[in-house]
DNA sequence: ATATTGATTTATAATTATTACAGATATGGA
DNA sequence: TCCATATCTGTAATAATTATAAATCAATAT
């Protein structure tokens, strides 16, 4: 809670309380939410939280960098608190987002083929580790 | 125009008028066009074509794997029909999409993780070559 | 303590991309 | 030619996001 006022301080974003709610969300969750996802979440808490607010919380802290907004899944933007560098692979059979970490970095300023490139996100498409698994015991039975 | 329609016949896409023209502005415009482009740019040839019939000729196409789908704008999709592997750059100043030939796959079926993985797509925000040289005039004058 | 100022939040309306649907049209095979 | 089916068209529905304006909150000066 102190912690993550100093997080958002530390980006220059006012620690109101509905963004401090909003980030913890973010923190907990590892799964990559939308912000229906969050919005339902947060309506435990603050039942009055307008989804505006969600969307304004969730813009700013994308201005501020403070997290990765992520277009893989075509319908809706997903929100991504993690820093360290890392991909993501959107599960076909589970529709999970999950982490992948092959070499990549969020580079600031690389340069490739004359562009400059300030970030970098990698999307893979196909089946995860888990359900891969539970077809193999499927075709095994 | 023959060759459009082997094209889609290679696919097992029934070589429709609409889908015929549809495909060929994909084949001429390198651009990564979104539905509006295209249906503005078919209009000419087609006054009477439904923005609906775009949007099925185009789902078609990327179902059959004739087309790649692009969410690197979160405002609207992109069409991409480029065949051999490549990643794309955003450009931040000009809002152009640009392709970007570093090492990677459309791997059909790589192993990552002990995810299986389908499909790769590598977005890249930044500024393009072309961007970079324009500020450069500025700066020297 | 109170008033003031500015930022944040809320609720609603507007915008826009996409899909659903149903009727009209075109197409290919008997 | 006729029929069955696929495609196309136009309109309406859906859903994510943004715009807007009033209400609330927070901080500060008086």
């Amino acid at each position: 809670m102190e912690n993550l006022i100093k997080i958002l301080q530390s980006k220059n974003i006012q620690p109101s309380h509905q963004r401090i709610k909003i980030l913890e969300i973010l923190v907990k969750n590892k799964d990559h939410m939308n912000v229906n996802m969050i919005y339902d979440e947060l309506s435990k808490e603050i039942p009055t939280i307008s989804k505006t607010t969600v969307y304004n919380a969730l813009n700013t802290f994308a201005e501020k960098g403070l997290v990765h907004c992520l277009t893989i899944t075509p319908e809706e933007m997903r929100y991504d608190y993690e820093t360290k560098p890392h991909h993501h692979l959107l599960c076909k059979q589970c529709g999970r987002i999950i982490d992948v970490n092959v070499r990549c970095t969020y580079a600031e300023a690389m340069e490739i083929e004359g562009h400059s490139i300030e970030e970098i996100q990698g999307y893979f498409k196909g089946t995860c580790k888990d359900c891969l698994s539970r077809e193999n015991h499927k075709t095994k039975n």
